[in-house]
DNA sequence: ATAGGTGCAAAACTTTTGCGTCAAG
DNA sequence: CTTGACGCAAAAGTTTTGCACCTAT
């Protein structure tokens, strides 16, 4: 018989992670969303955050970014764009495609570019002293 | 008193962990790195491999990157250069600046960038069928 | 001789997973 | 009803650290 997908349920945990995760702009761990997610729901466990948010960045409704430091990060907002990181503070920006002058597409033999993915690095105006 | 910043010495440990890295374009994990090093040196310990790259790395000799999933790598190169991952087999390859058409300076409000890490993802040759 | 480094083992963290139960569709 | 998801707790995996001893300088 032919495989069919798993479904995929609304429940409230999944709803209220990703209501939590968009209102953010901090790129938060899974773990600092989790304290944040368990104000509403005291009894979720963080197993719960890391399958949801494992499973929404699978259907590509976030994102999950590998930055600086040891830590995973996830981003409500998966409309495609950059980061900057603040050299002084470590806080994590957007940076939105408007901003953007060009994608670089380097010519590498034996290896086919499709995307890039940049990380800047720089000062926000409060660090730059 | 004024601060001295403490010496460094070179240890055999730390010399054979560096050499062994530098012989690598792999982009080794600590962990893969020590059961390298283990080969020359059987006693060297996890421990004393971590110390070593997050001091070589302090001190700017290596490059620890952060990529695609969850674990460090390191980088004997400290030469500036981007990367690439393939999208099929995970491999992580070096770009090296001749082959980059520009390095992009977003103007961002608030922002002021100084540098940026490019990782791009495509197909490695092998890869691509 | 001094103090930075090492090996070992334990601890601290982060992330994943097995299992019995619950609930979305 | 069915089965995907949950909560809980245990496990797995990665990285850090305390301590006593060693060794580069």
């Amino acid at each position: 018989m032919a495989q069919t997908a798993p479904q995929t349920r609304m429940t409230v945990q999944r709803s209220v992670i990703l209501d939590e995760l968009r209102k953010l702009n901090t790129h938060p761990t899974a773990d600092e969303l989790y304290n944040i997610v368990r104000k509403r729901l005291p009894r979720i466990s963080l197993g719960t955050v890391y399958r949801n948010l494992e499973h929404l960045a699978q259907s590509e409704t976030i994102l999950k970014l590998n930055i600086g430091e040891n830590i995973k990060r996830f981003d409500g907002c998966c409309d495609k764009h950059h980061h900057a990181t603040c050299l002084v503070c470590g806080r994590i920006y957007d940076i939105p495609l408007e901003d953007m002058p060009e994608e670089p597409r380097p010519k590498v033999p034996g290896f086919t570019v499709t995307g890039a993915n940049i990380f800047f690095e720089g000062y926000c105006t409060g660090c730059r002293s």
